[in-house]
DNA sequence: CGCATTTCCTGGTAGC
DNA sequence: TGCTACCAGGAAATGC
């Protein structure tokens, strides 16, 4: 989306960036974007952000359900703009932010000032950072003690990892989502991190997954969504053992695994265990 | 602070 | 047909 964001507004003046939805803390202070023009348009995980030439930023988060088009939308999704972007210049003259369930975010900020935004103020590195090595992943994925599947969702040892991609990543790489992250061996977390910048790069070359809301920004649908090796597949055979795989409820999100390929984890031997100052987890398979 | 739970929000759908 | 109840989940807020 960055990508195809990017040349619609890089360079462009905002005339006025029109705030539709109610306003609140997910959609705040757009009338600062008035007469700014956008430096570059960026990216950190999931998050759109296009610094100002006032020294604001501007912050784009879809949610769920949000999308970004420049057709304006008719029939009952009209009623789901929320943020109208007027710009001057060369270009589509409005570009329309729809969000039905009104998870995203749309708002503008003073340039790295995301007190509003803790998830972003606290990302963890970029997949694609090349400086990123697996043993910071393994490092990182150490300081936890939840569950991996929820740490990842997080956003704090990786960032831009939602439900869908930590679903398939840990398929991949054979962990089931309910170990605990500190558990995960650094062998593991180096096969995570392979197997995540794996399925994302898969999923952004097939121009993302698209189950039902999630739209390019020319309306088109992703095409990932036929790629998918578990998400949404719970009590379908693995592809790889046959094993029928099981759906579960992990940190309040629909997961799906291989109790075959994905193994319970196993409780924790060592002296705090003995102590018996941490309880074992359970596993739910 | 760490971690778990609840809340926000609405289209879609199962069940009656 | 029309109603109610519930589900989906990214991130923030709240509760221990």
């Amino acid at each position: 989306m960055r990508r195809e964001l990017e040349p619609w507004l890089a360079g462009r003046v905002l005339k006025r960036v029109e705030l539709l939805a109610p306003a609140g803390p997910k959609y705040a202070s757009l009338e600062r974007a008035a007469g700014q023009s956008v430096l570059s348009v960026g990216r950190r995980g999931k998050f759109i952000l296009a610094p100002l030439s006032a020294g604001d930023e501007l912050v784009i988060h879809l949610g769920m359900t949000g999308s970004i088009s420049a057709e304006e939308p008719t029939g009952p999704a009209a009623q789901h703009v929320r943020v109208r972007v007027h710009l001057a210049g060369k270009g589509p003259e409005t570009l329309y932010f729809r969000d039905a369930r009104r998870f995203g975010r749309f708002l503008v900020v003073p340039a790295g000032e995301y007190g509003s935004l803790p998830t972003l103020a606290a990302l963890g590195p970029e997949p694609f950072d090349d400086s990123f090595s697996a043993a910071d992943f393994a490092a990182r994925l150490g300081r936890s003690r939840t569950a991996v599947k929820t740490y990842l969702l997080s956003q704090r040892p990786i960032a831009g990892v939602g439900n869908i991609y930590a679903d398939e990543a840990l398929w991949r790489a054979r962990i089931h989502p309910l170990t605990s992250a500190r558990d995960v061996s650094r062998a593991k977390a180096a096969e995570l991190l392979a197997a995540i910048r794996a399925v994302l790069s898969e999923s952004i070359a097939a121009n993302g997954t698209t189950i039902k809301d999630y739209r390019r920004v020319d309306g088109e649908a992703g095409g990932f969504y036929e790629r998918l090796a578990v998400y949404g597949k719970g009590g379908q055979p693995c592809p790889r053992c046959g094993t029928e795989r099981v759906r579960t409820v992990v940190g309040q999100r629909g997961t799906v695994h291989c109790p075959h390929c994905q193994r319970s984890p196993r409780r924790r031997a060592g002296p705090a265990a003995r102590r018996g100052s941490e309880r074992p987890v359970r596993p739910r398979t």
